[in-house]
DNA sequence: GTCGTTGGCTAATTTGATTAGCCTAAGCGC
DNA sequence: GCGCTTAGGCTAATCAAATTAGCCAACGAC
């Protein structure tokens, strides 16, 4: 009877490549355990249960959505900021469509999931940062509105027609950033 | 052993009446019939199965939002026609916040559902009609991108600051509505 | 090499959806 | 009013998935 080698890590890669696989089918005990080639009862030994598991899964993406937006906000200011945000948070949704389609509405819930939402708002905040007290927060809910909405319809295949998506979403970024 | 007058139409109101409780729970064939005065299996004399009542909870939810929509956007033009869509998108997610997290990402999968998004969808395209070709393409895909995700965010209780929330949702959508 | 802990397993339990099969209430023609 | 047909309720049984209980081997520290 060997081992397998796992750890909430390891199972959270294995979830994280049956979202790839499934386009964001929601997870299960038994597909991750087939996948880690043991038997459901073993992956208790790991995770506390299938919230749990969906919690870790969901915190490694938005840990992954984090750092993709903070690198490409990183250094810059104002308008190019904003820009920035939205244009790595909706590459992010459209490279990974499976992972973004099974991320929790809201990070809650859970600590680790907790504290990476909190660190995607904070590098939202932070886009918004130049501008001064309420208009800064009104800028943060359309960003956050923006960039979830357009990455939600786009992720889950809702923009049947044939015209430019990238054209569509410019636009909808020069909007958002004029003042 | 009374009959209970059920109906496919009586269930989804009761599966409405269900969403609105607990604000947007995944429905259940036990929640539902105990709802109805009823044992699980004779909820099946009425439809196929949990998935055929889910889909026809969310053509209903569908239908009012497209009722709701097309009311406002009646016998208006140009910005004033996209400006009436969303306020009056937004407004349904808001008095029904339990419904509007209950739709499904995408209306597909049952003809009433798929029927009832659609028509929602044609009034999106009214609401932008007087743009001319692709404009209109991208115009439609911002309004559709700003709804969704205000709506999404706000119905799930995502504005957690202070600030007037009206306010913001009147800001974004002055800048969509700019040309 | 032995011991304690970790991580696998099988078997059993629980919860929910669903199906099978029975039985009566309601509507209808006479 | 009476018997027939059908629709809609019920109980009991089945199936699937998560989870728990309890057993045993593998691995690391000594």
């Amino acid at each position: 009877m060997p081992r397998a080698g796992l750890s909430p890590e390891a199972l959270v890669d294995i979830a994280l490549a049956e979202l790839d696989a499934t386009g964001g089918a929601p997870l299960s005990i038994g597909t991750v355990a087939a996948r880690a080639g043991v038997k459901p009862p073993s992956i208790y030994k790991h995770v506390a249960g299938l919230a749990e598991l969906e919690a870790l899964v969901g915190a490694r993406i938005y840990d992954d959505l984090g750092e993709a937006v903070a690198a490409a906000v990183d250094g810059r200011q104002g308008a190019d900021a904003a820009r920035a945000f939205l244009h790595a948070y909706r590459s992010f949704a459209v490279r990974h469509p499976g992972r973004y389609r099974a991320l929790p509405p809201r990070p809650v819930g859970h600590p680790a999931l907790a504290a990476a939402g909190a660190r995607v708002m904070a590098i939202a905040e932070r886009a918004v940062a130049d501008r001064g007290g309420d208009d800064a927060i009104h800028a943060l809910r359309g960003l956050r509105a923006a960039a979830h909405g357009f990455a939600t319809l786009e992720a889950a295949g809702g923009f049947g027609l044939p015209a430019d998506v990238d054209a569509s979403f410019d636009r909808l970024v020069e909007q958002l950033v004029r003042l």
